[in-house]
DNA sequence: ATATTTTTGACCTTATTTGACCTTTGAATA
DNA sequence: TATTCAAAGGTCAAATAAGGTCAAAAATAT
């Protein structure tokens, strides 16, 4: 079995018990016997947005990487909307799914305004082809996040 | 947790009672068993006028150092910070911003939780010059959209 | 044989801690 | 009154303690 897939078990085992965990980085990879950056490339790899993790770090003294895990239990629903969404969606595409789920009650007035805002084409300053996946890309990550 | 943490929280519990304190430096220094100029330094990092401190202070016999709590209304606080955004922002000032405005008790977990994802390095997959205009740009209009 | 994934390491950025030296101020003294 | 001195607090840069990035090398998979 591969290094990294020994720390990412680790990890998860950890985080079966835990909503989530402080790493140090160097200890950890002290612990495993491997350079430092590999701890990086696990968590890149393994427990990035999309695979239902979310990851805070701070250098400097005392600093730390935190991944915490996303509670899924309560979507079914915006598991299988994200799933639906592919690599790029316009504008009019987003606003519909977000009617929806502000009418299904998934989510406040509030978060509702957030996600439309930070999907909006008035605010992605971007050129059309890259601006419908970076929106894709966007709505995806905060749907997770709604859970 | 860093000495700087705990000073800072140390000071905060205080303030939570109190609208004001009033500090000797060396005396807290060594309250702490640190030297005196970290008081400083956790004084500029954690108490400066964006996270919502006002400080003033005297030299020589009978000197004090003074940390006021200012009582900002959300829409003061936040439309503040709006205009303190200039046209770029990285991701880290980014986290700093967010994570003041939770303390503070302007916005929920959820809504910063969506802030921090829609405005996040990984999730923004663009290249640099043109991401810190972009997250800029989305940040700012998030942010008035929490009022 | 080639493509993909993993491992490794050199170099970079950021945050905190520490200490040497500087400035201001009030009180005591000349 | 002018001078001096001790008691504050201020500044800044070096040392230390993290974590981040990126690309080359090695290993695996197709």
């Amino acid at each position: 079995m591969k290094l990294s897939d020994i720390i990412e078990d680790w990890i998860k085992n950890v985080l079966k018990e835990e909503q989530y965990i402080d790493l140090q980085r160097n200890e950890l990879a002290n612990q495993f016997n491997c350079v430092p950056s590999q701890i990086n490339y696990v968590i890149d790899t393994r427990f990035n947005n999309s695979n239902g993790y979310y990851v805070e770090s701070r250098r400097g003294g005392g600093g730390y990487i935190r991944i915490t895990k996303i509670d899924y239990s309560k979507g079914e629903y915006i598991m299988n909307l994200v799933n639906s969404i592919k690599d790029n969606i316009t504008n009019n595409e987003t606003q519909i799914i977000l009617n929806s789920l502000y009418k299904n009650d998934f989510a406040t007035e509030t978060e509702i305004k957030l996600i439309k805002v930070a999907t909006n084409d008035k605010v992605l300053r971007l050129n059309n082809e890259i601006k419908d996946n970076v929106r894709a890309c966007i709505l995806k990550n905060m749907l997770i996040n709604l859970l």
